[in-house]
DNA sequence: CCTTGACTTTGAGTGCGCTCCAAGATGTAC
DNA sequence: GTACATCTTGGAGCGCACTCAAAGTCAAGG
C-alpha cells in the first residue's frame, strides 16, 4: 500500500482523518493499521471503494449498524465463494492446456530433434 | 459477453476478423466460440487484456510457440494459484468477523428487547 | 547557510476495459 | 409501405482506482 493510496483512502474517507505529528506527518495508529489492514485484505478479493465506504460510514456509528455491516461481510464472503470457484475451475483448465503443450512439444522434438541425447550429455559436459 | 465487447476483442486482435452472413453481420463459427470462451475464462481470471493479445498473437503463428504459449499459461495459473490463497483467507476472516457481529447482535437484542419470544410466536400465529 | 529528502496540499492525469454515440444499411412485422 | 429492431462503422466517453505533478513546509546533515 503506497503513500499514495493511503492519502487516498483518507480523501474518499475510508480511513477518519489519521493523528499527526507535531510537523503535521501522519502517524497511523495500531488501530488504523488493523482497518488499513482489513481494507486491503477487502480491496485485494475485489469489493469495490464504494461498498467500503458504505461499510466504513456504518462502522462509524457503532453497534447499532451491525445487522447492516454483517450482511455487506456476508454478500462480500459470498462473491468470493463464486471467485473461488471461477479461479478453480480456470486453473483446471489451464492444467489440461499445459498438458496438451507438453504433448505437442514432445512431438516436435521426434519429428525435428536437434540435440540427440549424446548431445545434451555432451553439452552439460563442456559446460562442466 | 456483450456485442460491444465482441467488437472490442476483435478491434484490439484478440479474435482474427470473424465470418460475415451476406448482410454484413458478423457469424461466429464454434471455433470462434471456444476461443471467446477460453479469452473469457481468463479475463474472468484477471489476466490482462495484453498478455492474452501476446497469447493469440503466438496461436496464430502456429505449433512453434508451444513453447511460448505454455509459459504464459503456467505463469498465469500460478496468479490464479495465489489468488485463491488469497480468498480462502480472506473468506476465513470473514466468518470470523461476522461470528463477532452475530455476538453483538445477541447482546443488544438482550439488552434492548423489542419483541419477547411469546411475542414472536403471536406474529407467527396472526400471520398464518 | 544550504542541500537533501520526506512529508504536506490541491487538483489533474493515467491506464484499463469496456461502453456508448451517431449515422447509416439491412431485415422483419404489420 | 413504413415502422421498428438489429446490425454496421469510427471515434469518443466513462468509471474505477489509483497515481502523479507542482508548489510548499520542515528537520537533519555537511
Amino acid at each position: 500500500m503506497t503513500a499514495h493510496t493511503l492519502r487516498y483512502y483518507e480523501r474518499v474517507g475510508l480511513i477518519q482523518p489519521v493523528g499527526r505529528a507535531s510537523n503535521g506527518h501522519r502517524r497511523y495508529s495500531k488501530a488504523d493499521e488493523a482497518w488499513l489492514n482489513f481494507l486491503h485484505c477487502m480491496r485485494a478479493t475485489s469489493m469495490p471503494i464504494c461498498e467500503m465506504q458504505r461499510y466504513a460510514e456504518l462502522r462509524e456509528q457503532g453497534d447499532a449498524t451491525s445487522l447492516e455491516r454483517r450482511k455487506i461481510l456476508e454478500d462480500h464472503q459470498a462473491a468470493i465463494a463464486a471467485q473461488i470457484e471461477e479461479l478453480q475451475s480456470a486453473h483446471a483448465l489451464l492444467t489440461h492446456k499445459i498438458t496438451n503443450y507438453m504433448k505437442i512439444e514432445r512431438r516436435i522434438r521426434v519429428d525435428h530433434p536437434v540435440l540427440s541425447e549424446t548431445d545434451v550429455d555432451c553439452t552439460l559436459a563442456s559446460a562442466s
